[in-house]
DNA sequence: TAGATTGTTAATCGATTAACAATC
DNA sequence: TAGATTGTTAATCGATTAACAATC
C-alpha cells in the first residue's frame, strides 16, 4: 500500500492520526484501559507490565510491545504511571471525550445498569432510558429519566447518540433493536443473547457471560 | 513432544480426549456454540459457515477450518445441521452435561440474571442465590431461593459447584469473592469491574461491556 | 551499587485469507 | 444439471515468547 522505505520510523511515531489499529491491538489496548481505570480508582500510582498481565491474562512482553509501539511510556525499574497511561491509551483509541449513550429497557437489568458506574467510568454517559411500559415513564434511576419510545428519535438526534444499550428480555430484543436503528443508533450492545438482524452499517456486540464460563470451565476440566 | 509421524491422522481424529485445545480454538468454538443455540431456539435447522461468520465476526474459512479439524460435520451445498453441531461442539468442549453454579447478590442485577435464561441455555443451573442482606433471604427469583452466606460452603460442597457469579456492587465485590473462594469456588464471573485478588488457582472473568463499546467505537470513528 | 522493569530483538508458532476442487 | 457450500491447500501475516541489554 504505502512506500515501504518511508513507513519505518515515520508511521510508527505518528500512528495516532495515521493508520487504523489492527483488531487485536485495539482489543488489547481497551483491556489495558479497563484495568488501568480500576487501578486508578484504587489509588495505584504506577503499574508494571507484569501486574497488567495478571489482570488481563495477556503476556507481559506483549503488553510492553503493544505500548512501546506508540512511545516510551514506562520507566525502567518502576513501571508505567497509571494516570498518564490512561490518557495515552485514550488518545490512541480516540476516546478521550465523553460519549452519550441511551439505554433501552427499565426493568431490573436496566435499573442495575443505570445505577452502576460501568459505563460512566469509561466516558459513556447515559442520557436517557427508554421503555415501552408507560407505567415506568417519568421514573428516575441513577439520575436518568425513563422516556417513552416516542422520544427516542429526538433524543438520539439532539444528543448525538451513536451507541444504544439493550437491556430487555430476548423476546423484545429485535423490536427494541429496530427502534434504536430507526432512530439513528449505529452501535448496539445487546445484553440478551437474541441474534439480531440489523443493517450492514450497524454493529452489534452481544454479551455472553455463559460463553466465557464455558471457555473457563474447559480449561478447568482439562 | 509426540512422535511426528504418528500424530497426523491419529491425534486429529481423537482430539476429543487427546490434547488440550489452544486458547483461540476453545474461544471460537464457544462463540459458535452461542450462535448455534440461539439459532436452534429460532427453529433454524441448518446453518452455513457464512451465516455463522456474520453473527460471530469470525471469518467463514476460519470456521470451516476449525470444525473440520474434528470431523466432517457439514454437507456441501447445504451447510451444518444446527442440532448435531451443537452436540459435537459440546462434546469437544466437554460441556455436554449440566453444571451447577451459584449467584452472589440478590439486588436488581442478581434478580435479572436469576430470571433470565442466559446461563440455563448453556447448561449452567443456578442452584442458589446468596446475599448478605437478611431481608432478602428466603425470597425466590426465577425459581431460585436466596440464602444467607452461612449456607454458602455447604451448598458449594453438596452441589459440587465450581463456578460463582458475582452480581454485587464494586465495593462489595472483593468480600463476596473471598467468601466464594473460601467456600471452594474455582471460577468467578465478575459483573462488577472491581479488580479482584484471588489465589492463583482461581480464575476470574470480568464483564466489560464498556470496553467492548470503546473498541466498537474506535472502528466506527476511523 | 543492586534490584527491578522497560524496550527491543529474533525466532517460532498459530491465525488468517484466497482460492478451488469435491460434492451435496 | 446448475448452484451452493464444504473441506483443504498453500501462502502470508500477525501474535507470542524468551532472552537480555539498557537504564531507572
Amino acid at each position: 500500500m504505502t512506500d515501504e522505505s518511508a513507513v519505518a520510523e515515520e508511521t510508527i511515531l505518528s500512528l495516532g492520526d495515521g493508520d487504523r489499529l489492527s483488531l487485536g491491538v485495539a482489543a488489547r489496548l481497551s483491556r489495558y484501559l479497563q484495568v488501568l481505570i480500576q487501578a486508578r480508582k484504587m489509588g495505584k500510582e504506577t503499574i508494571s507490565s507484569q501486574e497488567l498481565a495478571e489482570y488481563t491474562h495477556i503476556n507481559s512482553t506483549q503488553i510492553r510491545r503493544d505500548l512501546s509501539g506508540f512511545g516510551k511510556f514506562g520507566k525502567r525499574g518502576v513501571g508505567y504511571r497509571v494516570d498518564s497511561l490512561v490518557d495515552q491509551i485514550r488518545k490512541i483509541l480516540r476516546s478521550s471525550g465523553q460519549h452519550n449513550i441511551v439505554l433501552f429497557g427499565a426493568g431490573n437489568l436496566g435499573q442495575a445498569i443505570a445505577s452502576s458506574d460501568v459505563f460512566a467510568d469509561h466516558g459513556f454517559q447515559i442520557v436517557a432510558i427508554f421503555d415501552v411500559d408507560p407505567k415506568l415513564v417519568g421514573k428516575r434511576f441513577g439520575d436518568v429519566e425513563v422516556h417513552g419510545v416516542d422520544d427516542l428519535e429526538r433524543v438520539v438526534t439532539d444528543q448525538d447518540v451513536v451507541v444504544g444499550v439493550l437491556a430487555v428480555p430476548s423476546a423484545a430484543a429485535q423490536d427494541a433493536a429496530d427502534r434504536l436503528v430507526g432512530a439513528g443508533v449505529r452501535i448496539i450492545f445487546n445484553y440478551s443473547e437474541q441474534l439480531l438482524q440489523v443493517p450492514p452499517d450497524v454493529t452489534v456486540h452481544t454479551s455472553s457471560p455463559a460463553v466465557d464460563l464455558l471457555y473457563a470451565l474447559y480449561f478447568y476440566l482439562t
